[in-house]
RNA sequence: CGGGGUGUAGCUCAGUUGGUUAGAGUACUGGUCUGGGGGACCAGGAGUCGGAAGUUCGAGUCUUCUCACCCCGACCA
């Protein structure tokens, strides 16, 4: 078989540029940075959305949407959300163009603008500022509100759908009356992302909240989501911020409480991005290509058929046509590959390289046994299955698989998860078998900064409820109570 | 922004000390045979050799400048 995928164990990242390219999800655009998402790919992204848009929904969430554009002024009204994001920013000076005097066009220098306009790489401060307007008394909180939204950081080097300098996400910003209020909306989402990471990414994922230097610019608390690829290294797979009074304080966000007395308003932002189409990826898939959980595919179901003449290719058409009703009505998605340019083999191995969860084939000989060939893409198991039995077949193949990949990453991640107490064993562990690493610190950013200028790894989360037990922290031998998770990080 | 590298057909690349009309594989188009794991053969289309200037009788090849991209760092969802 003609190999056209790096191998994972001779270079990752080139197995997972090579991966995204060859799966048809995404490519590089003529823009920096920029990517191009492919039908395929972009179909994944909308079953993505699909489902989280309905979470939002099912937790009391309305979509809005608010401008691309951000005056610059707005942006240094919270100190320390400008100093997070002022290095990554794409600037808008001026409104129009003119042809030049060597038959070009250029920047008309007479349009430029009265104050920059900033394209939005968050929209933390355009829409506190709109809620100045919006909330007046208690009965206006909470509000809960979402946006689908591409978002701008002018990232130095970017990668496939893991860092892009524009990227398509969704960004919760929410309102509340109380601390306590907004704390529990913050960890409500948190909980939210970590169920859909799991049950329909299959991608197990420990929750926690950040250390300081890893928090958000301007929250006072930040949850996140993280989970371990194949490689050993940490992806951030969703945050969602505790941003307390700061950003209501910075644009005057005020409202009457019951007692008719002037509060600042609570709030939280959340948010999940294309980089989950790069944990999917990463998490599960082999050398063969992609493998993709039942519940993302774009098709669940892919039916190849196997004919020597047009006379076989009818007879086999007409009963893949009553398997493909029964497959409607019974909510199972697919696509018959009847394409007549392209022979069996080369179809099996292109729908395995895009990841389809079950493929199934008949020939000739399922034609008068009255069978088909199932062969699911995680295993890469075949069976023969008789008519009557496939539609419950594969209905519970499909569930397999789904349970299957996310067990595989769970293994995966105990197998790569440890317990360190001495330096030495935590650094020998990055070098030979990186994953998740359970070590005491002592809590100061200056240990965290040093640990990670000598072995690049960082502090990913702090468990939410960790075991508290005495010890000492690897780098400073100073006490402490509980232990952190460590990892190198995309 | 620092270090390293690469620009020749859609893609991957070859192209000798400068020397005719710039090649291959693959992909693409047409055809014939094929068809249970990436088919074979025949024919065909496809290029401002990244761009500009220079040296030369002559530049893909040499010189200078420039642009773009890739890899490794610093920055980050």
């Amino acid at each position: 078989m003609a190999k056209v995928l790096t191998d994972r164990e001779e270079n990752y990242s080139q197995w997972y540029n090579d991966l995204v390219i060859k799966a048809d999800l995404a490519e590089n655009s003529a823009v920096r940075g920029c990517m191009v998402i492919k039908p395929y790919g972009y179909s994944i992204w909308e079953k993505m959305q699909a489902v989280l848009d309905s979470m939002f929904k099912e937790t009391g969430h309305v979509n809005a949407y608010f401008p691309l554009f951000i005056p610059k002024s707005f942006f240094s009204k919270e100190a320390s959300h400008v100093e997070g994001f002022a290095k990554e920013c794409a600037v808008v000076t001026h409104y129009r163009l003119r042809n030049s005097k060597d038959g070009g066009i250029e920047v008309d220098p007479n349009a430029k603008l009265e104050e920059e306009l900033i394209v939005r790489p968050t929209s933390e401060t355009i829409i506190w500022n709109t809620y100045k307007n919006w909330i007046k008394s208690y009965r206006d909180l909470p509000l809960l509100v979402n946006q689908w939204a591409n978002v701008v950081r002018w990232e130095m080097r970017t990668r496939l759908f893991l860092r892009t300098a524009e990227f398509l996400w969704q960004e919760g910003h929410t309102a509340h009356a109380s601390k306590q209020e907004a704390l529990e909306e913050a960890e409500r989402m948190i909980n939210v992302y970590a169920n859909f990471a799991q049950e329909y990414l299959g991608v197990p994922v420990l929750i926690g909240t950040k250390s300081e230097n890893e928090r958000f610019a301007g929250a006072e608390e930040t949850y996140c989501i993280e989970a371990l690829m194949q490689d050993g290294k940490a992806l951030q797979c969703g945050t969602s911020h505790f941003l307390a009074q700061n950003f209501a304080k910075a644009f005057d966000v005020k409202f009457l409480n019951k007692e008719n007395k002037e509060e600042y308003v609570w709030a939280t932002s959340w948010g999940v991005s294309t980089r989950l189409m790069g944990a999917l990826i990463m998490a599960h898939s082999d050398n063969n290509g992609l493998v993709l959980p039942p519940k993302l595919a774009p098709f669940q179901v892919v039916i190849v058929p196997i004919y020597k003449n047009e006379d076989e290719f009818d007879k086999i058409s007409a009963r893949v046509n009553e398997l493909c009703n029964k497959l409607k009505e019974n909510s199972i998605s697919y696509k018959y590959d009847n394409r007549d340019s392209q022979r069996p083999g080369f179809k099996f191995a292109e729908w395995e390289l895009k990841g389809v969860p079950v493929r199934i084939a008949i020939g000739p000989k399922d034609y008068e046994n009255n069978t088909w060939e199932l062969a699911r893409r995680d295993t890469m198991e075949k069976e023969i299955i008789g008519d009557v039995n496939v539609i419950d077949r594969l209905k519970n193949l499909l569930e397999d698989i789904q349970k299957n990949i996310f067990k595989k990453a769970t293994d995966f991640r105990t197998s790569r998860t440890y317990t360190v107490d001495t330096y030495d064993e935590f650094k020998n562990i990055l070098e030979t078998k990186p994953g998740f690493i359970l070590a005491h610190w002592d809590g100061t950013k200056e240990t965290e900064e040093k640990i990670k200028e000598e072995t690049k790894a960082t502090i990913r989360l702090i468990p939410q409820n960790p075991v508290l037990e005495q010890g000492k922290c690897i780098y400073s031998g100073k006490p402490s109570k509980y232990r952190v998770i460590f990892a190198k990080s995309y």
